[in-house]
Parts: structure tokens; sequence; C-alpha cells
DNA sequence: CGTAGTTTTGAGAGTCTTCAATTCGAGTGG
DNA sequence: CCACTCGAATTGAAGACTCTCAAAACTACG
């Protein structure tokens, strides 16, 4: 019903019948301090891909960046079954492909969840610019390095935490990047399955959908297929589990604070 | 007993009382070809840190890139408990410290797990030189894009693979490393506590332990205590499970293959 | 030769997965 | 316009894999 895309693409400009954007904007777009340059003139190409289409396949030779402008994609790995493992859901700002620079070869695959615009960068382009350009540069270097501390987040993530948690913060990381987008944080539509969100997280789609259900009759979320609402999402910020292995030796062992949430006999949660 | 770290280090020269190396020994070290520059004059310092210092922690202003010369490091991430995630073991040819630049501040805490030998790159240092020398930029690009790729495949092990599995390809790149690094890849120690272990795998210190007693008996492996000895390869490199989630549906589902490995009552599986 | 940390091993509990059946929703063709 | 079909999502029940708790053996170090 609503939160959905825009279908005007806020950044580009008309020329020979294509969408082209300026490094401001792709800097915008990136949250990034703009790159203050005469470079006006230097345009970025977009393009649109449907819902379904692949925008690059692993082994296939790099030689493109991608930013989303608009619309969702999901990247996975695929193992030596044919299994797909998701790895992320760029959307709006996000970069894809860095992982193509090592081998010249695209390490992942990246499929379109949904109608999407998505502006080119060259990445020959973009090295020997930067080389002139040192803010240009900077960004590069800052961009990749980002990538590097959200996939470390991730194992973190993978490694620690039990699967009410990973769903909670999956929850609160969309809702914050829909804000960001400008879209509500409190009511959105989820773009991917259950089954992709479980593999995502390391979970099965059941897992998935089950604790959905527990969090809506709890009241921290309601659920409708594919459509979110965030109720309590203060809750789901500390929704937390005992670490699943006890680090760190020097601690005063924490009480296990067996808050029991409720009389649910759902087993939620240390809102600590 | 063996393999034990030689004290030696092949890389460096010594100056002003403290060991150096150039560009072309950082280079090989990294496994990358070598930037053919006229900088034999350019020379990087080495450090040494003692077993349990700390090469850099959480916050801390960034400023350099490491590169293992010998010895070995554990990078973690500390959660709001105070909890360890370990990220990484660095050893010999491996790079620190690339999360630091985005927010200039170091992501990871990097510890060191024996007496080790650290190449110092000023990144500063390195991306002025970079843009005069388009190889060397290369090469920054390519390996921050390498540690990507690495914590991709990290992240599609903790999300789809069982524990013995875990156990096994954890086995599997160690002994490649250590092979790599000019040691046994049959007979080598580890470095790191079955703590340590557990927290990189996302598994606990027990589970650990009973996976490589499992192998053991098996005949996979040989334990004693840190020091393993690796009797098979070809079955640790193949050592599966049916993944988690029934993902990628269009698929002759494959039965099921109920290996029994012997008569163990060990669920040990399908060697494929 | 104690003391503390590491590792092993056991037993029980619990979370998550697996298997299965049902419902729901969208797209297609009659 | 409605029946039909297929994929997605929900839910239940049983089982499996890991974790948790606990104790003991071992190692290292001072």
């Amino acid at each position: 019903m609503l939160s959905t895309q825009p279908v005007s693409h806020e950044a580009g400009r008309q020329r020979q019948g294509r969408l082209w954007s300026n490094l401001k904007e792709v800097c915008e777009l990136l949250h990034l301090p703009p790159v203050s340059l005469n470079t006006e003139e230097l345009l970025f190409q977009h393009v649109q891909f449907k819902t379904g289409q692949r925008i690059h396949t692993i082994g296939q030779p790099f030689d493109m960046l991608y930013v989303v402008n608009s619309g969702f994609v999901k990247t996975v790995l695929i193992d030596e079954f044919g299994n797909e493992q998701v790895l992320a859901f760029p959307m709006k700002g996000d970069l894809m492909g860095v992982d193509g620079i090592h081998s010249k070869t695209y390490a992942s695959e990246a499929v379109a969840l949904s109608d999407c615009d998505l502006i080119l960068l060259p990445f020959k382009k973009l090295t020997t610019l930067g080389r002139t350009h040192v803010e240009l540069e900077n960004m590069m270097y800052g961009v990749m390095s980002r990538e590097l501390v959200r996939e470390q987040a991730m194992i973190g993530m993978l490694g620690a935490l039990s699967a009410e948690a990973r769903v909670a913060r999956f929850l609160v990381t969309l809702s914050d990047k829909f804000s960001q987008m400008g879209y509500s944080s409190k009511l959105f539509n989820l773009r991917m399955t259950r089954h992709e969100i479980g593999s995502y997280l390391g979970l099965t789609l059941e897992t998935v959908s089950r604790t959905l259900s527990a969090f809506n009759e709890i009241g921290l979320i309601s659920v409708d297929q594919r459509t979110i609402g965030i109720k309590d999402v203060d809750a789901l910020k500390s929704l937390r589990r005992l670490p699943p292995s006890r680090t760190r030796s020097k601690l005063p062992s924490r009480a296990k604070a067996a808050a029991a949430a409720s009389e649910a006999t759902v087993p939620l949660l240390a809102t600590l």
C-alpha cells in the first residue's frame, strides 16, 4: 500500500534518452562527503534491471562497480551444490561489485529483487580519476573499507547471536535503512522471501517465519505477509540472548537474567 | 616440537638497529606481483610484539596497515558485554588494519598469539605513492578486495555449514596456509585455544574439542593438545552436510547420502 | 610442586532444523 | 469472471545438532 519505491529517480538527468548522474550525485547517494570537483561534465550512466534479472554473475569479467539508485537487489554466493547463500540486500545508496576487483572477476552474483535503477561506475575510470583527485581516491578506499566493516559485523552476528536476535537485528537494520531512504521506518514491505532472509541470517525459512510470528504475538511488530510494522523498536534493538560461548574469562559472570517476557511461553529474550 | 616459527626473518635488513623491508619484499609477502619500481630506497619499518600484546585496539586512531612477517595474530570484535568474536587469525603474509580506513579508527582489535614481527605500512605514505605508481595503487585495491572476498567466504561458511564441516574447513585452510608458509602441511601446532577457534567458527570450545576428537577417532587427523596431524586431507576437504536450508528450489533433490562413516556412532558424514 | 588455565568428556537441555500439511496469494487460461 | 496451479508463508510435531553445566585430566608456569 505505502512505502512503494518512487518511480522517479531523484538523481540523474536525461541525455541521449538515458539517465546520467555526476560525481556529486553519486557521492550523496553513497553518503559520502561530496567530492568538490569540476566534474560537472563527468557523468555516469544508469541502467535499469527488471525483477529477477541478473546484474552480474560469478566468474563474469569485472569492470564495473554499481551503486543502487532505486530498487532492491540481493547478492549471493553459490556453492558447489548450487545452493544460494545470500550475502547482502543492497538498496538505495549501496555499492556492489567490490568483490570483483581482486580477481578481475565477480565473486558473487547480484539479482534484482525489484525493478531497479543502478548507476554504473567503470572501475578503471574511477581509479584514473582518483589519481588526480585525492578526495575521490579517499572515497574509494573509504567505501571499500566500509564494506569490510559491514561484513565483519555480519560475521559477528552469525557467530554469536540467536535466531531471535538475528531476526530482530535484521528488522532494525531494515527499518533504519528505510528511514534513511526517506520511507517510513515503521511500516514497510520486505522485498525478499523468507527463504532469502533465512539464507542471509543463517536460518531456515521456517525459523524466520516462526520468529516473526512470535514477535507479532508479543507485540513487537505486526506481520502480514511481506508487510512489516515496527511497533517496539527499542525492544527489538535490545533483544539479545546470553552469548553462546562464555568468552572473556575475566568477567563477573553476569547473572543470566532469566527475564521471562510476560507470561508468554515463547522463550524470548533478556531485554537488557 | 616441530614447525616452530623461525627466529630469523627472511625479509628485512638491519638499519639503525631495526629491521626494514622494501616494497618488493612486502609484495612478495602479500603474494602479489612485485611492483617493479625504483623503490629500493623506500623502506618500511618492522615492529615486534610479544605474545599477548595488543597491536591495535578498537577505536584507536588509524594510520597504519600491518603485514605479518612472522608469528601469529588474532583479530577480534568486542560486543557490548565485552565478549570477544574472533574475526581472523592473521599469519605470515596477511594484511591487517584495513577496517580502520573508513572511520579513521580501527574497528577491530589485534592481539599477538605468539611473538611476532610485523611490517608497518603507513597508509598515507601508501596512497600518496600509489598516486604516482599505478601498480601500487592496483595492489592496494586488490588486497582490500581480497579481504572482502575472504570475509564473504566466511559468511557463507557460518551461514551454511555444520560444526563438523566448519572445523574440517578450518583445518584444511590452516594446512594450506602452513604449507604456503614453508612449514609442514601435515603436522603443525595450533597457536590458538579451542575457545578462540570456537569463537572464530561460531561454535563453543566444547564442540570444537569434541569434533577434533571425533576426527581423530575416525582417523582423519591426530590430535594431541595443540599438535595436529593431518591424515586424510581429501576426506576433510569433502566433509559436508546437507545444507541447512533447502535452497535453489529447482534442483533434483539429491538423496541424502546417509553415508555412515564406518560403524562409528559418530554422525560424521557424507564424504562426497 | 602448587595454581591456574586449557582440554577432554559426559549427561541433559534447548534451540533450530527437518518433514509435512495447510493456507494464502498471484498469475493463467478457460 | 472463476477455476486452477504454483510458489510463498504459516504452523505443528518430531528429531538432531549444539550448547550448557559439570567434573576430571592435563599442561604450563612460577
